[in-house]
DNA sequence: TCAAAAAGTAAACTAAAGCTAACTTTTTTG
DNA sequence: CAAAAAAGTTAGCTTTAGTTTACTTTTTGA
């Protein structure tokens, strides 16, 4: 799995973040948290299931393999010090860091991340 | 015209730019510019003009609306901040900041984006 | 000037990702 | 424990945006 959609990423975060509040993730859970149809929700999985990202029997909850959890706390972490750079060092509101952190995650490079994180380093506010 | 997609603000920013060293822009320059094929370029065209941002005649080269215009000095303009942004506070490579500045420009809102003006215009990066 | 090259278009295919309607399976509960 | 509710799936539709192949139109230059 080298390449992933941003919306498929987006999957995958959600679940890890689910995940830490619930014992079982479930296609409904997802769909709810996402505001999509369950329908949806499936095929997304069905095809995460084809990468070997999370794994669900037929009707059961679904989990994330070690190779998925991997995947879903580097978005989950981008996602974190988007937010928090956007809300300490530019000012922005919260509902506004927590929306743009969610969709700059996908698109940033590496190399913008690290700059991200060598500047909140710098200003001493920590991760 | 409300919303448009990334990639229909893709071909208005890129007919924009093409306009400014050459003096009539056509399908296959802007094919070249985005290294997508002809028919791509032509399909995205008719939905401009749908949308009234673009004028072409059949087989005839293609012209920005005032209102095509507007949008693509918008986004243009969002390209050249996030640009320098990411260059002279966060010290991304040349190649890095054309490249990212070119997907957030599409994600991200009105108030992060001032911002980020707010911070440049804070530490004397005169735009 | 007319034939070849370049430019532009049309049609039809693909994939991703959303949807609804209708179905099956599982869970809950009276 | 059986009926209703909830959860999950399937099938089929839509849109966006890319592709290739094959066509038409326009431009160009020997």
């Amino acid at each position: 799995m080298q390449y992933l959609t941003a919306s498929l990423e987006d999957y995958l975060e959600i679940i890890h973040i689910l995940r830490q509040s619930m014992s079982g993730v479930g296609v409904t859970d997802i769909a709810k948290a996402m505001d999509i149809s369950k329908p949806s929700v499936t095929r997304a999985i069905k095809s995460l299931k084809n990468n070997s990202l999370v794994i669900q029997e037929k009707y059961g909850k679904i989990i994330l393999t070690p190779e998925g959890e991997r995947v879903a706390e580097s978005v989950y972490s981008r996602h974190k010090v988007l937010r928090k750079f956007l809300k300490e060092v530019l000012g922005v509101s919260e509902g506004t860091a927590e929306i743009d952190a969610c969709k700059i995650e996908h698109v940033i490079s590496k190399e913008t991340l690290e700059g991200v994180e060598k500047f909140l380093k710098n200003y001493g506010i920590e991760g």
